[in-house]
DNA sequence: CACATTGTTCATTTTTGTTTGAACTAACTG
DNA sequence: CAGTTAGTTCAAACAAAAATGAACAATGTG
């Protein structure tokens, strides 16, 4: 490997571009970037890990994205690091679980914003009672009840969901 | 109401000011503009319907951003028309039971992107098929094999959820 | 019908969020 | 340890999404 250029790097072909195209689109309903998908999608059709620089080379993104997109998703627990090679290098692999996929997201980027509301709630519960006229008192506490119990569904609906998904 | 100033459509206060960002946090995780979720606020905490207009003077927003707003929230169930006012301006109260919300934004948001996930699917299946190598083709079926899993669970579990959100 | 009021549409501007790439740290290697 | 490789960080550039506001119906009113 001296005078013999990088092995060829190739473009995604057919199949493997309508699958990162699925997966972009996947993100995007989750409210994530499209790199997220693009490098999800990828490792998803490959049948060996691949390092942060295969995903650079093949999808035509900086390392800079590549490495928030895999940083981001090993938070969410949908890649994980390959075993076994004994490389300088770190592989990765996806999670195919949709019990683990769904498990991170939920616990990622629903439980978060479920507990800031509750509080954000509780505030408002405060304020209200400062409120002077009655009536109107009486009419944003029902409010600030409903909030409640939206907030209570909420909660409750989580592990089921987990527990439906987790087949 | 002739020499006298229109009357003073006065700017939020603490508590609305609280509720309105609560829902444009809340609208935001579920990907959906800003503005829906001030509007929303704004009606949510109103003990009386409010006109475009009033939705324009209070939260400082463009005529046009309220009307798209509106179009928006009314489509997902959010906002009804209220009834009886003989007036020529109509005024707008918000749906406030989670039930009806949580299964407009599921017909809405999410039923359509399952939906066209499903296509994609069959046409991914169709271009695995056309794989030359065995080996290849075995792998890709099972990855296609397993897209169809998540989209199976997905459609389990929405009915579910709203059964569950409507207590 | 001239005028006023209510609301919609959509090209442009503004805002927000994502990606880039150069500078950097860390860890190996001859 | 000088040099190479792997990966991270973050200010700046860029792209996508949302908001604006002017032009435009549509409907009511004297």
């Amino acid at each position: 490997m001296d005078d013999l250029l990088q092995a060829d790097q190739h473009e995604l072909d057919p199949l493997e571009l309508q699958v990162v195209s699925f997966f972009v689109d996947g993100v995007r309903v989750l409210g994530l970037p499209r790199s997220i998908g693009e490098i999800y999608g990828l490792l998803f059709i490959s049948q060996t890990p691949l390092s942060l620089d295969d995903l650079v080379q093949r999808l035509h993104i900086s390392k800079g994205s590549a490495s928030q997109g895999l940083r981001m998703l090993k938070s969410l627990g949908a890649v994980r690091e390959a075993e076994g090679g004994a490389e300088r290098r770190t592989y990765y692999e996806p999670a195919i679980e949709l019990k683990r996929l769904a498990g991170g997201f939920i616990r990622e980027q629903i439980r978060p914003h479920l507990e800031s509301g509750k509080t954000k709630i509780n505030r408002l519960a405060e304020t209200t009672r400062d409120i002077d006229d009655p009536a109107r008192r009486k009419f944003l506490s029902e409010r600030v009840e409903r909030l409640e119990t939206w907030m209570r569904s909420g909660g409750r609906v989580l592990p089921v969901l987990q527990k439906l998904l987790g087949q």
